[in-house]
DNA sequence: TCATTTGTGTAGTGTTTAGTACACACTACA
DNA sequence: TGTAGTGTGTACTAAACACTACACAAATGA
């Protein structure tokens, strides 16, 4: 699924049950024009600028790295991270470019029980 | 250390042994315009492009992770990993933020054993 | 029915990125 | 002593990025 039919369905779904999120109205909060906002929902535009998107997410209630994703991005504040130990994270990532989905998530386990 | 300053001293360190590292060569191998090099060893420019670091990297035998990251950039292939899988990946890093050096290769190694 | 709200088409714009082109002065050296 | 190679200053630019401004037609709703 591309970046515009992911917000326009996110935004259509909050539509159902909550009158604010119009086209408009989500423009409005996100601080962009709804002309704008109109052409990135169906893909006439690229993704717009990493503050943006996670604008968006904040007021459509997404998860922003999903979001970021979707547009090819990646957020500055895990760039920022990674740029710190380069050459760790690095290898740490391309090894992991194959692993399972449960293997990682052993990793994330691993560290969030802090036994270094 | 500035980008500028570290592939200065990369190419002057090369060019102690090697007569073909002088900043014309250099530049007409990654394929620029030595003015252009020459900005960019000084910091008068910002980091160049992605594809020219790598160039540098090869041409200056140098780790192209750390030029990009001196850069402050990351290389389009760790991106695109981590956007395959952006929840579980933005999560590992996160944790990993504060994690001390030996913890994250010790990741390394359990991926490398290939223990999943 | 008429004012409001909705989404969208067309056109234009300021900023950033990533360089090029050319001339110049200095040094090495044959 | 001239010519080949060295690095650098000034000026310019093409393309991509990230939007804005305004007008318009269709639907909604009081």
């Amino acid at each position: 699924m591309s970046f515009g039919d992911y917000i326009r369905q996110a935004r259509l779904a909050r539509q159902q049950t909550d009158k604010g999120y119009s086209l408009r109205q989500v423009a409005g909060r996100v601080g962009v024009e709804p002309a704008y906002l109109s052409k990135i929902e169906r893909d006439v535009f690229p993704p717009p600028s990493e503050q943006m998107i996670v604008n968006l997410a904040a007021d459509l209630g997404e998860d922003p790295d999903v979001l970021l994703a979707l547009a090819g991005k990646l957020s500055s504040e895990l760039r920022e991270i990674i740029v710190r130990r380069p050459q760790l994270f690095a290898e740490l990532i391309r090894q992991l470019k194959d692993a399972p989905d449960h293997a990682i998530l052993r990793m994330v386990r691993e560290v969030t029980d802090g036994d270094w």
